[in-house]
DNA sequence: TGTAGCATGTAAGCCGTTACATGATTGA
DNA sequence: TCAATCATGTAACGGCTTACATGCTACA
């Protein structure tokens, strides 16, 4: 008796999707690692889950069956490692296939706080979109070290696409940011 | 004894700014309008909050003295109005002033997709961008008609800006995804 | 007369965070 | 030996959504 796809959080097909990366080289993570894995590419554009999270969704999707635990011991500690289950990949893949997409959540605060310029004066306005076009230039080099490690081999050409797509966000928002502070009053 | 200014969550803060636009023309809004507002503008860089949501965060900023509420009759029915305090606008103005602005979290189920485009193919991959693709269409358009509305008003200045970045934004997603659609195999 | 929109809320529950607790291993 | 990092969780709670309940008003 297989466990239906329940309906899952996002950010449990995201996780599962983690995992199948090496689930097809029949390798597996821990818990630590697959958070490690997330910060690195998922938090550029979906979230990074806490270690906690993590723990809970590897907990909720190994009770479905999409994923096996496995005990490995290191000297004297016990760490799990997760691997995806056949189940689990057709799971996701039905997800990725039968779901519809929706559009993205952009929470922005400096875009908030532009909206209220005229409560602090531009000379404010003005440090608030600098701060954000270094917090920008910062985000961006992390970004451009993991496209890096991506290289152009074929089998992570998907996650290549993406980073690049990050970039190229990146990019435009410091372009529009600095267009805004020349049209700045004073 | 006036209320401090506890920690409010950017939404609460959000919705008092939306408030303040009004505040100072000393009009007020029902919770009904704010969230009309919500929709119109605030949706597109930030959330739009569930009506219900609304109508908490209207109770707590009220209990805080940020906003007060006006019974107002019209026919045999009460809604109550809201506008902003002084202590209100000198919160939401030390916030703006004082708090460093959090990068932007942004949630791309799309672009999510496209990461795990090896385990459906590029034909589906293809299919998800298209449908990206119309619904930023779509977004654009009801942005475009925003920015219509705010004319080149002084007063309506700051929201204007934050239009335009938003338009920018729109127009850099579909430029980068058309260049991602040419770069799939196939 | 009935339905769509105006208007106001409460309750339950999910997702996700922070704080807390615990302990092992590595290396300076 | 001490600190940093690896590793695994539980508890409490905040923010936000959906579902539900209620009733008025305008108008087709």
């Amino acid at each position: 008796m297989r466990a239906v796809s329940q309906d899952l959080s996002t950010t449990s097909y995201a996780l599962l999707g983690l995992l199948a990366f090496d689930g097809s080289s029949s390798s597996s993570l821990t818990g630590y690692e697959l958070k490690q894995r997330a910060d690195r590419t998922l938090r550029f554009y979906w979230v990074a889950p806490a270690m906690s999270q993590v723990y809970t969704e590897l907990d909720r999707l190994a009770r479905l069956d999409l994923v096996t635990a496995s005990a490995e011991q290191s000297g004297r500690r016990t760490a799990q490692r997760y691997q995806i289950t056949p189940a689990g990949l057709e799971t996701l893949q039905r997800w990725l296939g039968d779901s519809r997409a929706e559009f993205p959540m952009l929470k922005h605060p400096t875009a908030l706080r532009l909206l209220m310029g005229a409560l602090i004066g531009p000379d404010r306005v003005r440090q608030l979109l600098q701060d954000y076009l270094d917090q920008l230039a910062e985000r961006r080099d992390d970004l451009a070290s993991v496209r890096t490690m991506l290289g152009d081999e074929e089998r992570l050409r998907y996650p290549a696409l993406v980073a690049d797509w990050g970039l190229g966000y990146y990019d435009s928002e410091s372009t529009i940011v600095r267009d805004l502070l020349e049209r700045l009053p004073g």
